[in-house]
DNA sequence: GACAGCCGTGAACCATCATTCATATTATGT
DNA sequence: ACATAATATGAATGATGGTTCACGGCTGTC
């Protein structure tokens, strides 16, 4: 009883070619700001046929965020499990992402929209189980600091407000990156984000 | 001819009602999912009313936008203008922010929406002239960094990616915050902000 | 080659608002 | 007190867009 049938195989290919149209669009214009009908426009299919593949809307952007986040945790996870100390794990950490951002910028921003922007306005993040997935990373990042303080790495900063910083330095350039690609290699946006982070902007002597 | 009736003050007293049940509503919700219907309620006035105050949906919050980003913006640049070296208007930049943070949650929630995230997503950020008087702040500290380097306070790196860089830290706080607004004083948060960025993370040297 | 089941289709349906406007209410001036 | 102008009201209107479903074609099976 194979399950792989060629009907099978088409299926998925399908929801990942609407997935695809959705992407774009969401990412560029937001949830309620896109229609059903254009997701289907630009797939090329008929509305009906999203709703054979997805329960509705809510659904699909659902399937498409989580997609999206599990990419990303998946590698930025990686890197901060590799082998090294903390300050390199964190460095891969801050290559990956940047890496991640310059190469997918519509995924970029919309896992930037469901992570730092959704935090303020939670009646926007519409899903549960992405955001569990961004808590891990968090998670992840905090015990890092942790560790790292205790080893006298970093400075005694509560580690939790050390990865809510990073986080807000990696992403601070994504602005940039969305308004003019080509300036930028994700090689300079991570130098610069670890020079901030971890050299020190100011001069003078504390 | 004095201008300034009864009439004409009762009329701005229902405005800033309106504009007063319009922020709530969107800062938790966001724009499309708030309803005409809703700020009515909240502010108990009939829909009709809103119309004799608002030309459209789109005039009110483009009012309510505008208001929240010229009162952070003339805070900002006040404390960007003030006397003392670079150094030292930054921090006040940074005590001026986080004091507007915590004071005012839902204000800034709608402010960063409007900056950070909007950014990312061109189409949402639904205002010129809210983003012009962004872009305003963004260009002083551009400058302030751009002079410090010249006199050898800084580090040597692009005045630019050093403001969205000092943004991104100074943002990255606001969602918890949010969360837990009993847990954070104006102080801490403005101390974790000028350590972080100008003192250094790491102990080791470089 | 006929039959059954799956797929894709898009017109039709319905709920949700933004917006309007005829009417009711209140304030102003005489 | 009355006339008049300004203001507030909320039911009615129309547009938008999510969702459904009856239909026609295609695929794989016997």
């Amino acid at each position: 009883m194979g399950k792989v049938t060629r009907r099978e195989r088409e299926r998925q290919r399908h929801r990942r070619e609407i997935l695809a149209a959705a992407q774009d669009l969401f990412s560029r214009k937001g949830f309620d700001r896109t229609s059903m009908a254009e997701i289907a426009d630009r797939a090329e299919f008929a509305v009906g046929t999203l709703y054979k593949l997805f329960e509705d809307k809510q659904a699909l952007y659902r399937a498409l965020i989580l997609d999206t986040v599990r990419e990303f945790e998946a590698a930025l996870s990686a890197a901060l499990n590799a082998r090294g100390s903390e300050i390199e794990k964190l460095e891969r950490y801050i290559e990956t992402k940047a890496d991640l951002f310059v190469r997918h910028i519509p995924t970029a921003r919309l896992y930037f929209g469901q992570t730092a922007a959704a935090q303020c306005a939670p009646t926007v993040g519409l899903d549960r189980a992405a955001r569990a997935l961004y808590e891990k990373v968090l998670d992840r990042l905090e015990s890092l600091f942790r560790a790292g303080i205790r080893r006298m790495l970093f400075v005694e900063v509560e580690p939790k407000m050390l990865a809510l910083g990073l986080e807000g330095i990696s992403n601070a350039f994504l602005p940039a990156l969305v308004e003019r690609p080509d300036d930028f290699s994700a090689d300079e946006m991570a130098a610069l984000t670890k020079k901030i982070f971890f050299g020190r902007v100011s001069l003078k002597a504390e």
